[in-house]
DNA sequence: TACTGCAAGGTAAACGTTTATCCATAGGGA
DNA sequence: TCCCTATGGATAAACGTTTACCTTGCAGTA
């Protein structure tokens, strides 16, 4: 039913190559037949079997993009940013997302590549063990790009952001409020979290101050974990006044548990979280945060990607760091208090 | 460099039609060589080639999503329920989105399908004017379903919600919590909105209530414009008690609006939304919405979807409502102060 | 006249599978 | 012995393009 280059061919009495030639702009066609061949083409409506054309030339115009999970603000702009960058390329992408298992991230990889996906972005979850899936990739030569998160021992191109400077803007801006005892939750002990907490590390170490024991409490990944973890962070004695907090969500539900116990944020104690994501400025206390730069990061990485698709001499693995930015909201506000009265009345 | 079935035949000196076979469990082959195909494509780490597969069978196990934005937690929820119904029938997600521009869209959907695409599951912006592409669709003999936002004057499938139920689910609530004067932040003119607000002015036309001049105000889609509507509702004389918000994010901005001019939610201005995006509950004021079964729209979408794709024989399109359910959180809790006092000290 | 060269287009093969059909061998029954 | 039937596998063609190379005709040139 579909109309194809033959049907065409066919109609116009010439040759299946002369219409594919016009249709891509080469090879020598006279400006009648080209001119025959495209109002036909229009006439049926042709439209182009990427499928067939890409078994020939070996490129899909297609990108892979894994991530752990969608719904997250964090990965849903990376696949917007991603999207949208590559589209002008004329690329599509694929996503497949895998729940954090990784398991079903190598199921998916290699279910990609069979779908010769010209490049992969991957915001990977692979604890160690399971690391051949990059050696696949690597002798299929199919360029990839790890985002986020680095994975220890693989030696790919990566788009991320330093952590530790993250790390180090929250603590340094929290003791720049006046905060002298300040914790953190923590992530999950693998990867990215573990820059961040460096990152504390030295900036209590570079102004002098102290880790108290029990001031590290694991966070995990969202709102309800960082409650808990609040929640024993409010046992200690004394209490902490500032808090700087692994993400985004972790301090959001940091701040639920502060307010359900009767203090006050930022007076009692001042919270910060690391992640901006787009409404943290609509929450109960709008959010001092640190901005990851999120959406650079997706577009960085998919030119870059697109840049290894279209080079074929194998360059080496590239770094992007971007250079994440402090934003300062109401959460972390001690100094002005002032200022903050009248931003809490109509915040 | 990568492996072909072709090798693995010559390797083990068959053709490569038993080869194929064994792979696909299809024909008679005996155990030996069964067993010798399947060690070998082992030890060379076959991988089938998807894009040659899709030419002869004509399907390349992939379906296309196109929405309008992808951050926007609702679409983001949908692309996600999507892609985890379909992938145990080994599909995957190609995305798409386009921005609410309808050019883009119609360019998008022809590049899916030229992609040959088994199904094509849209959230579309289709005004008037451009609904050829759908019949284009249609003499493809591509399965689509339309998702969310049904399409005047097209025959399709559809996925959504009764939007005239969030309407009266959210008016009838403001009513029950004794608002007498209730506004309406509208939508955009076009589609669900107007649904919305039909419900809005059903409930009140039950229960006896007028819809004073100046109550219905465009709040358009963000909470921006959301708080710009309010502000406008604010300077009614007099200014109402309760508003239903066409979405989430508006009914944001509206109580932003309203704090800061001095009232408070819900005791002054009861504020309702719809939608019931996953952060409500953590806002200034944890927000009551109409939960619109995003995660059941996506499943059923996709369920349907596969099930045309699978099903030969076409049958007619098919009409699937989810029902929406009134998620009653802080801010409309007018008829019980007391409960109200403590809840809003902790959250 | 006989080349040369270029413009315009055609032919054949290839991409990696699947599908339809055909062939060889062995075993069994008459 | 002959024929028939399964069994296991091979051959050929097809899917809709692109790519590499070949042909034709005609203009220009020596």
């Amino acid at each position: 039913m579909t109309v194809t280059m033959t049907d065409i061919a066919r109609d116009l009495k010439v040759s299946v190559v002369t219409v594919s030639k016009v249709l891509r702009n080469d090879g020598k066609i006279s400006a009648a037949t080209r001119k025959r061949v495209l109002r036909r083409a229009k006439e049926v409506n042709y439209q182009m079997n990427w499928v067939a054309r890409s078994l020939v030339t070996r490129r899909t115009f297609t990108v892979g993009l894994l991530l752990p999970d969608f719904t997250h603000p964090f990965f849903a702009e990376i696949a917007k940013t991603v999207a949208e960058t590559v589209r002008p390329h004329g690329y599509h992408v694929i996503i497949s997302y895998f729940e954090e298992d990784p398991e079903l991230e190598v199921r998916e990889t290699e279910t990609l590549l069979a779908r010769q996906v010209d490049g992969l972005i991957i915001a990977s979850a692979q604890p160690p063990g399971r690391l051949d899936v990059f050696e696949q990739i690597q002798n299929r030569k199919v360029p990839y790009i790890l985002i986020d998160r680095p994975i220890p021992g693989v030696h790919a191109s990566f788009v991320g952001v330093d952590n530790e400077v993250i790390g180090r803007l929250a603590t340094e801006h929290l003791i720049a409020q006046g905060c002298q005892r300040i914790a953190h939750l923590r992530g999950p002990a693998i990867g990215i979290a573990t820059g961040r907490l460096e990152g504390y590390r030295q900036a209590l170490a570079k102004h002098g101050l102290r880790l108290p024991s029990g001031y590290l409490v694991e966070g995990g990944f969202s709102d309800s974990t960082g409650y808990e973890g609040m929640m024993q962070l409010l046992r200690r004695q004394p209490p902490p006044d500032g808090v700087f907090c692994y993400n985004d969500p972790i301090a959001i539900g940091a701040i639920k548990a502060i307010r359900e116990s009767g203090f006050d944020v930022p007076r009692d104690i001042a919270v910060a979280g690391a992640g901006n994501v787009h409404y943290s400025d609509l929450l109960a206390v709008p959010l001092t945060t640190v901005d990851q730069g999120t959406s650079q990061m997706g577009r960085r990485a998919a030119e870059l990607l697109i840049q290894r698709i279209t080079s074929k001499r194998s360059v080496r693995p590239k770094r992007i760091m971007i250079s994440p930015k402090l934003v300062v909201r109401i959460s972390t506000q001690r100094r002005h208090l002032e200022k903050l009265a009248r931003a809490t009345s109509l915040g």
